[in-house]
DNA sequence: AAATATTTTTAAGTAAGCTTAAATTTTTTT
DNA sequence: AAAAAAATTTAAGCTTACTTAAAAATATTT
């Protein structure tokens, strides 16, 4: 299958992740940056490949099929994440938009040695779960948004999720880190701005950072 | 570039390396697995784009831009290769073949954080060289095939210039790999048949394989 | 050097993956 | 519930990278 297939089924099975309604093709066609027409035009063409169900003016849903191919390139994108991550000195984005290309270019096979070598990791470095080779996901997902948390608990990092530039630059500026902890000292404004110590500085963060970095409460 | 023209203008540089008039569109076709006529497109294409000086019913020749151009996708593909064989338990023949798709979606920065991490490697597992950031290539090459070896002295692989599965698992099962020792029993039939000694084995080469395996006399 | 074979080129056509523009349907607003 | 706005779909067209078939040029054989 072409990457631009890959593509389309992993934008679908993203989109859906989020907001089950958000797979019409204009969503679909935004996350990608193609035309709306186009969307429409390749949804067809997939539903003919039965990797998802198309049905006029309605939102597309992944077939059993399309749902497998959409983890195999998943699983793919976050090995190859966690592989640079830990062999190379770069920024989350680049190794973001690196994995971004390899993921279609990856065997089978290679994912399965670069899993290994990396010992069957279930986390790739932003938190999010690595499919295994059967497209199993590990979903005993406990974190919160930042937003929901409370003052004057202790939590730790356990997902990062964006595939922003300055997102990256700002967490990594402050050791906003997949792992690290931070104590949240206040909330404001109805959890819309969140203040929180680490590494020994106050930082304030308002909702657009809040709502993508997931954390998991102390004990 | 896309895929296809990084591929098209490597087929060039890799024929040319051989023999300097086996760069005609047919001898590309047929490297590539297209048609004849789909090579002179494409050759009138790249004329355009002054990757490669095209003149009707010769031999194509890259200009400085297309020359480096092939370099830096020969770069990747053998950095690729070094990086897989260093970490992963991989046949030479697989792990070209992933080389193969990778060296097209890999950016620069990336190949270069591959090379920093080997150590900034000169050669590839198959004894290839590679070239630097600035398509330069060590090139103090003294090794000979092993057809032009003389008997009774001993010598140390440098190449295994192919991609052919079949001559990998030969190579494998008797050793004969990139920096191993062997010594030359015999020549036979005017240096069209060579009788080795590898690990404690004697084996007979045919030119076929004579041919494509390099080595440099040990002193 | 003529005849034959091979290679290269041109020409016409195809599939994938897009585009823009117009028509249709759905959704939102009033 | 009608009008206006937004989204989806259809239609027509484009580019890339191929294909096959025929024409033209080159290379080889005799």
């Amino acid at each position: 299958m072409s990457i631009a297939i890959e593509n389309f089924v992993k934008a679908i099975y993203k989109n859906g992740k989020r907001d089950n309604n958000d797979t019409k093709p204009g969503n679909i066609a935004k996350e990608l940056g193609i035309s709306n027409a186009a969307a429409t035009d390749m949804a067809q063409k997939l539903a003919s490949k039965d990797l998802l169900h198309y049905e006029k003016y309605q939102a597309l849903k992944l077939t059993d099929k399309g749902n497998k191919m959409a983890l195999n390139v998943v699983r793919k994108h976050r090995l190859w994440e966690s592989l640079l991550f830990k062999l190379f000195d770069m920024s989350l984005h680049d190794i973001h938009r690196e994995a971004e290309l390899l993921e279609h270019q990856t065997s089978d096979l290679l994912a399965d040695k670069i899993s290994e070598y990396l010992g069957n990791p279930k986390f790739d470095p932003h938190g999010d779960p690595i499919p295994n080779a059967n497209g199993e996901i590990t979903t005993t997902d406990t974190s919160m948004a930042l937003s929901q948390t409370s003052e004057g608990k202790k939590y730790t990092i356990s997902r990062l999720m964006s595939d922003d530039k300055e997102f990256f630059d700002f967490c990594a500026q402050h050791g906003l880190k997949y792992g690290n902890s931070l104590f949240v000292s206040k909330q404001f404004n109805k959890n819309k701005m969140t203040q929180i110590s680490i590494n020994n500085n106050t930082i304030l963060l308002n909702e657009d950072f809040t709502s993508i970095i997931y954390v998991n409460e102390n004990h």
